[in-house]
DNA sequence: GGGGTGACCCAGT
DNA sequence: TACTGGGCCACCC
């Protein structure tokens, strides 16, 4: 698997990622570590800070719950519009975990 | 090729 | 809850 690919394939799960849920970075990598055989959560992070354009970005957060530095107020209205819940500025992700397997 | 950096994660304090 | 240290891997100078 090219890192062409990796890209495409994290773009890809981000997109399957339904409104109101949201996933961490590491989960990300994780679920594509079955498949790429790579996975790193800063890798999932400085591949949604340089291609994350055009994709429900606010729906991935880190394991805190801490919402993208520099977009915070854009994701936390956007989540809570998509009725997301969170916890003060935080996503509460014992209640929004998603996993590829539930979406299937 | 070497070194610093980052939209990270986990465990310990 | 917040801060620190170690590990991680691609990207940029």
């Amino acid at each position: 698997m090219t890192p062409d690919e990796y890209v495409e394939a994290v773009l890809a799960l981000v997109e399957r990622i339904p409104p109101g849920r949201a996933m961490s970075y590491g989960a990300v990598a994780d679920a594509l570590a079955e498949r790429s055989g790579r996975a790193s959560p800063r890798l999932v992070g400085s591949i949604m800070a340089r291609h994350g354009g055009g994709v429900p970005w606010h729906r991935v957060v880190n394991a805190a719950g801490r919402l993208p530095p520099g977009h915070e107020r854009k994701a936390r209205e956007r989540l809570l519009a998509e009725g997301c819940p969170l916890r003060g500025d935080r996503v509460d992700l014992a209640a929004a975990s998603w996993s590829p397997d539930e979406g299937m």
